[in-house]
DNA sequence: TCGCGCGATTAGACAAAGTCCAGATTGGAC
DNA sequence: GTCCAATCTGGACTTTGTCTAATCGCGCGA
């Protein structure tokens, strides 16, 4: 796959996100990295060279990415949110002490048993999170 | 069950806690309710009155409840952590938009196929977290 | 009983993530 | 080129949580 800024604006267009200057710079910092970002470490991303996106703008452009299903959001750590640019069913595996996030493929992972949900709830998402640590 | 605030004390020396004051009322809002409550619940639940115990008081005393395992984190809403009484495996179900959370009985639920862990990693805990939503 | 030592508590300053707003900029349609 | 709506921006603000230095209070030995 090839993520050059050419091919975000067709990504975004086709998310129905009116693609900009910034928001392609945005999608191409999470879709070349293939990595999860934080929302300052897309800040960082974007403006390496001279400071060319507000924070408000990278906030706003996550938030509108993720409302149009263009990157998940993953809540592992209480003092941030990381952004996914991986939008298929997958888990995830959490180094506790390094921070370091990485997928786990749902291929193979089979959860059953969960309980019907309450009246006139539709699931969001299931998140399934195996925390681990280094050894001591 | 019976939480007064007796056998609080019991409760906390069980787990190598000092019993003070201020711990045994945070651990009654925790364990009385038997709900799942942010840092700022607690602190406004142990504070009715008058105001009794400092924030830095209840932050500390969550964090030590967490180490000595008396409570466990609850990382749902990137706004806030929740921390919950109940420590024996269970999952949680969390609804959206109102941000009510409960819990999932670990009993039924099977998690199978996940791959082997990286070496030297120890598997802290496994979170399972159904997202649901009112249906539009 | 007195005072010592030390763990626990406190107020308040501070830090970091994220939100909000009013004004400036941009770029496409005409 | 002009206009307009959408977008972007700096900066003030909020909220959650952390840190620090001073104080408190309780057990214990003399």
């Amino acid at each position: 796959m090839n993520y050059t800024r050419d091919n975000m604006a067709g990504l975004l267009r086709g998310h129905e996100i009116n693609p900009t200057h910034q928001r392609i710079e945005i999608a191409h910092a999470l879709f070349s990295r293939q990595e999860h970002l934080s929302a300052d470490q897309v800040m960082a991303a974007v403006n390496t060279r001279h400071s060319e996106t507000s924070k408000a703008t990278v906030y706003n452009t996550l938030k509108l990415f993720l409302e149009k299903g263009l990157v998940r959001e993953v809540i592992v750590d209480p003092s941030k949110v990381f952004y996914d640019p991986n939008t298929t069913p997958h888990h995830h595996l959490y180094e506790v002490d390094s921070g370091k996030l990485s997928d786990i493929d749902a291929g193979s992972v089979q959860i059953s048993g969960l309980p019907p949900l309450p009246d006139g709830m539709v699931t969001e998402g299931i998140d399934l999170i195996v925390r681990v640590r280094r050894q001591p």
